[in-house]
DNA sequence: GTCTATAGCTAGATAGAC
DNA sequence: GTCTATCTAGCTATAGAC
């Protein structure tokens, strides 16, 4: 519900209840929907007050995508993972990750926001480009490359592969969220996600010698 | 440039222009940022003229949505479409279709407006649900299934095969706008397109018996 | 760090003349 | 079908008291 939950006292403070009172109208309304007044009243201070702790609207909103991205990093293996040990569960792994990260609510809303932003606001549209497109894609591309030359999969097109991997779970994603937004039963998407992913390494997957 | 580019007298009428830049405006700064004066500015009237066409704001933007519904339609094959009779060749066609339809400026343009809003508007949600998902996924699973039934492809489970094909579609037509939006090279995206339909095919196709 | 008060502006929509 | 004029309401942000 919160962004670190508290600080150090244990206290969630004004500016932690800003941030996320911001999160939750943003997401639903969208940016230019939500009033500092309507954030204010929220969080139960005034308008005024609410200047003591982001000097503009637009601040708040860029703290939410840096929050994001933090977050983000989070989830991604350290420069450290040892690539040449990988097997093709990190690619069920890397799924699940998501999965979870995405599950708490904040991000679940920062990402709602980061889409709706997306063609109007810079910085939300490199988020997409950059973290949520590029980043994973380059990533499983490099993996697949590096499992081709220790012949532990088949030998496909590491560019082709990754597309077909990334790709559907980026739309799913989203189908998952649109539907949630309207009270629509998930489990049909998480079932084809799961679907994908085995499919995927069906595909992948060396056939066995006997 | 123009939704129906002009009407019987060759002439775009007043009610055309305000559509016209209201699906530009609303593309390019969001549906809420953008105010009738602005639209009325941009038309070269009055706002309170607006309302001798519109009357309100919300109407406009139902009747883009409106247009956008109508002109995908234009793009699917008729009901009376011999689906006995399709040849794996329909994917490539299906993707070259969609290409030209979002390649005019109105229909690139109501897409961004719809991915814009799909968060906060139901009537935008229900689009990208039902008529950019929902739709052409089971169009695509009844072709597979036929296909199969009648043995022209390989015996893969046409539920799963069609989230192979038409998700990493919609994925890459996201980053496609998102780059153009940037002004960024969007060559490297179209190559990918052409090569996972080409990756799609060549995992349906049979083995050649030699 | 909260408040009251307010400046300065913009919004959507309507009334009624022409 | 366009205009001027205006209503009512909302907005971001600031000044300054406590």
């Amino acid at each position: 519900m919160t962004k670190t939950s508290s600080n150090k006292n244990g206290k969630i403070s004004t500016k932690e209840k800003i941030f996320d009172v911001s999160v939750d109208l943003f997401s639903k309304k969208g940016f230019d929907a939500v009033s500092i007044r309507e954030i204010a009243r929220e969080v139960g201070i005034r308008e005024s007050s609410i200047y003591n702790h982001y000097p503009s609207k637009e601040t708040i909103l860029n703290v939410i995508f840096q929050y994001f991205k933090k977050e983000l990093t989070k989830m991604r293996p350290p420069e450290a993972v040892n690539i040449e040990k990988l097997t093709p569960d990190i690619f069920r792994e890397r799924v699940h990750l998501t999965h979870m990260l995405f599950r708490t609510p904040t991000m679940e809303k920062i990402f709602k926001i980061i889409i709706n932003e997306q063609f109007k606001n810079e910085k939300a549209r490199k988020i997409v480009l950059h973290n949520l497109i590029e980043e994973p894609h380059k990533f499983t591309e490099k993996v697949l490359d590096n499992m081709n030359q220790r012949g532990i999969i088949r030998p496909l097109d590491p560019k082709i592969m990754a597309v077909e991997f990334q790709y559907p779970i980026f739309s799913l994603f989203m189908e998952y969220l649109l539907l949630k937004s309207n009270n629509l039963n998930t489990e049909d998407v998480e079932t084809r996600l799961k679907s994908h992913v085995d499919f995927f390494l069906s595909v992948i997957t060396p056939e066995v010698e006997k």
